[in-house]
RNA sequence: GAGGCUGUAGCUCAACUGGUAGAGCACCGGGCUGUGGCCCCGGGUGUUGCGGGUUCGAGCCCCGUCAGCCUCCCCA
């Protein structure tokens, strides 16, 4: 029986590792061009820090980590978002203590054990874009647009971004007492889902697909009518923000998050026509966070992630292009001599920065060509006993059909030319 | 976690009502022992996802299982 990856884990091959490499490139010049530096974080973290911040009663903590317990007996679980562990690191490190506003992220894979689907994976990419300090509305405005500007760098795509404010501490406990009160009025109508949500995480109920809850929903106060003063102008400022620079964006009052740790704005960014999972960034602000990590109450945090899979799905539709650059020269070598002496052209050639290859095989002029033709070399090196004899080197351009003998201590020189014209 | 559809070569797919697996591309070799692409010739590279069952006989039917996809759930 062949061994195979796991469910939902799966395997980046040549061609797939380039087209997402060059997305996380691109994603990383945009970046610093707003200043933010790049982390690496564990993989594994105590259990205990998925449990505090993203929320016990969440479904990502309940029923989708993948959470053990280690050889000495901790619980430890495979992270299944960045966030957390970022705001660990940026406690454990006093990271408070430096110049704020602090701008971080991190690229790397995320574990949930979810039903896999297509754009989604049980280990997933994730683009984590951090933002700590004291943020005014138009930094979060700023973040979105940088959102946007990752999103759009390789290639336009069509991003539909829907915003939403949550409330702060002070407010959303009472829209989510309005929303206990009257639904429980009417929780025979609710879905059998939503029913137990009431108890848990009614807010979620806002999010639920089913036709008879959107019903429901729709008849209650939306929670802009219970934000405090104080939400209110911030939300206006950052809706203001965004008009300003040119951000089109759809107001979802019904817009909730998974994730407990919230506050105030939220956002998602969707490509209609992805399928059900369509959302290929989401975030918003988590001011609590840092606090309930042990941090000091005054640092507020936003921030976003952008699912690198699922980006490329919306970049590239079905067929993903290929990255991957051709070698410049292929070094067609006859002879047991020739072959020698063909190690130190390729060590000279690669040492100019010139991609170079060679097989070192005992093949025919013929094959050896076809190996380079395949390869979308643009000149072969021919190198036999002739050309020793005669201390030149034959050096073909592939796309012209053209080729001319080199002396061996001009090829160097000459192959460099080549390359830079 | 729930329901559904699918699973044949590296890839895309074919194989009538059950009769013992084939085509294109790719790959390898040759035509051409020192000149690639085009062309021609040759090569099938397979535990029909896996395990059982029914049957004289299973790629096809049944059961289980694994995986992918779709919807839900959830979310990036």
């Amino acid at each position: 029986m062949k061994i195979k990856a796991l469910r939902g884990f799966k395997d980046w091959l040549p061609e797939d590792f380039s087209c997402y490499a060059h997305l996380i490139d691109k994603a990383r010049q945009v970046l610093s061009l707003y200043g933010f530096k790049e982390v690496k974080l564990p993989i594994l973290e105590k259990t205990e820090l998925f449990v505090r911040s993203i929320g016990e009663v969440t479904d990502i903590v309940q029923k989708e980590t993948y959470t053990f317990e280690d050889r000495n007996g901790e619980l430890v679980t495979l992270r299944p978002e960045a966030t957390a562990g970022m705001c660990r690191m940026f406690v454990e490190h006093g990271l408070f203590n430096r110049p704020k506003p602090l701008k971080l992220f991190t690229v790397g894979p995320m574990f949930r054990h979810e039903r896999p689907q297509k754009g989604r994976l049980r280990e997933f990419y994730q683009i984590s874009v951090e933002f700590f300090g004291k943020l005014t509305p138009l930094m979060e405005a700023e973040l979105i647009y940088l959102a946007l500007q990752i999103l759009n760098s390789p290639k336009k795509i069509s991003p539909v971004l829907e915003v939403n404010s949550l409330g702060c501490a002070d407010c959303r406990p009472a829209f989510r007492e309005y929303l206990v009160k009257e639904l429980s009025k009417v929780k025979s109508r609710l879905c059998e889902v939503c029913q137990q949500r009431l108890e848990r995480n009614p807010l979620r109920i806002l999010d639920c697909k089913k036709e008879g809850c959107k019903e429901v929903v729709k008849g209650l106060k939306p929670i802009s009518e219970f934000w405090c003063e104080a939400c209110r102008s911030h939300f206006s400022s950052l809706l203001k923000g965004l008009k300003e620079l040119g951000v089109s964006y759809e107001q979802n009052p019904f817009l909730v998050r998974g994730l407990d740790y919230y506050q105030r704005t939220i956002f998602e960014i969707k490509v209609p026509g992805l399928g059900a999972q369509d959302t290929i960034c989401a975030g918003g602000r988590y001011d609590g966070l840092v606090l309930e990590l042990g941090g000091p109450p005054e640092i507020n945090a936003t921030g976003f992630a952008i699912g690198v899979e699922r980006w490329a799905l919306a970049l590239f539709e079905e067929e993903k292009p290929a990255f991957l650059k051709p070698p410049f020269v292929f070094l067609a070598l006859l002879g047991e001599k020739a072959r020698l002496y063909g190690l130190k052209i390729a060590k000279s050639l690669r040492e100019a920065g010139i991609p170079t290859e060679a097989t070192y095989e005992e093949k025919s002029l013929k094959a050896q060509l076809k190996d380079a033709n395949r390869l979308g070399v643009k000149l072969a090196i021919i190198l036999g006993e002739d050309e020793l004899e005669k201390g030149v080197a034959t050096l073909r351009d592939m796309e012209k059909s053209m080729q001319e003998e080199v002396p061996l201590k001009e090829l160097l020189e000459k192959v460099k030319s080549k390359c830079l014209s």
